[in-house]
DNA sequence: CAATTTTATTTTACAAATCAAAATATAACA
DNA sequence: TGTTATATTTTGATTTGTAAAATAAAATTG
């Protein structure tokens, strides 16, 4: 059985990637990162083939922190490597994004009720000031903006329950998602009633009426995987 | 702030490290597995420093799959590097373990409630097998054994929750942990109870009962944390 | 003699060149 | 046209070399 035969992207190798060598980092890290973003933002489409010396030469590095990139970005889940076929950006099918989402929901419940536990008033402080961002983001139809500061008030949150290794969890269950949440809110998205969700969430929060938190949490997110399925399968069917 | 100066562990290597061969993988999957079992197992202690050269040689392969697995260590969290440093394996603290803890909570009723719905006939018949092996590794004191028949009763419900992505997590949660879990049944371990806990957890599921089951899962969780918090503070103090 | 400075050694980080083996693409042929 | 043979590409792994940082050892000085 030719199992390899398919499903192996062929597309096209975006151009322009740039390192950002500011940091004083080890390469690998930088690289780890310049690819990362790169997926995220959708610009190494999923299927794309993450090719060593292609990729040394677009960044100017040699393959050595290529190679160790592309095993952190593996362990991420953000790229699949079939052993002497190398690398490819991760696909998401509907059932992955079922399957983060079902565990993105109970990690949900457990950083709310930790959360309303531990919130200080420097966390509300900053759940406002994330809640302005996103207004004005909306206001201004700045797609961007708009994801960067829902990241960024949910990110409090994670922060305030005071499990760093949630919060890690947590982002790298999003990550996988990223690319098609950008999608989704770019096109899909009812902003007024994301809008609203934020500030039950933040209301309840202060009430320390955990469950009430946890249900509007559990809508939110379920908003969410609709649009993000109609993405996916707006791309599968693209691609058929 | 020389802040590089403590915490740099300066244990001696274990000599006796062999690769596994007759697999057909990258050689980088190799060394990672060995990697992994060695620190599982405790035979590369935590802060022991993982030196390319040295494991290399050991390991008679070249420093390139070395590092690559040692990266892939590091994302999962089996080891830390400080760069220009070196990696070591990785070290848990008190809070660290509450942290995971926390977390296998959330995620172990997660599972429980999905396998209460999706569980099969099929399941039960393993995990009535994994609860014989259990016993029987209990009746005959054989530690490595008993972890692994636990292991394996815990493994049906995750598998039996049908998300994969659940079963890699609470894996890498539970990796997290191994070597102090296993110097726990070891030492500290009510067998008896734990049978009680594994044939109610069974029943449970049989009756669709999955508050029941989920409070029992709880329990059988909280029991750990104390044997663990106990081999914990115990190396702690042994450091000191 | 202790504390500090200097020197040497070790180790990581990265690059580059090389080779085998597998996968993929291309060309030749029936 | 479809199959087979050939060439090319790409990964996997090794080896060698070099620079820079960290660690250990030696020399120096108060």
């Amino acid at each position: 059985m030719g199992k390899y035969k398919m499903n192996i992207g062929r597309k096209k190798m975006t151009d322009d990637l740039r390192l950002n060598m500011d940091a004083y980092l080890p390469l690998r890290e930088v690289v780890f990162h310049t690819l990362r973003d790169a997926i995220l933002k959708g610009e190494l489409e999923p299927g794309e083939r993450l090719m060593e010396l292609h990729l040394a030469n677009q960044l100017g590095v040699s393959r050595t922190p290529i190679r160790e990139a592309i095993r952190m970005l593996e362990q991420e889940g953000l790229a699949i490597t079939v052993p002497r076929r190398g690398a490819q950006v991760a696909r998401m099918t509907e059932k992955d994004l079922e399957d983060v989402l079902e565990i993105r929901d109970a990690l949900d419940e457990l950083a709310v009720s930790a959360a309303s536990r531990r919130i200080t008033e420097k966390d509300f402080k900053e759940l406002e000031e994330a809640m302005r961002q996103f207004e004005n983001a909306v206001a201004q139809g700045e797609v961007r903006q708009i994801v960067e500061a829902d990241e960024a008030f949910h990110n409090v949150i994670y922060r305030a329950a005071g499990n760093p290794k949630l919060s890690t969890i947590v982002q790298n269950l999003k990550e996988q998602m990223y690319r098609y949440r950008y999608e989704y809110v770019k096109d899909n998205a009812d902003y007024e009633m994301l809008i609203k969700e934020h500030k039950s969430i933040l209301e309840g929060l202060r009430r320390k009426d955990t469950e009430y938190v946890k249900g509007v949490m559990h809508e939110h997110l379920e908003h969410q995987v609709e649009g993000v399925r109609t993405v996916i399968r707006r791309q599968k069917s693209m691609v058929d």
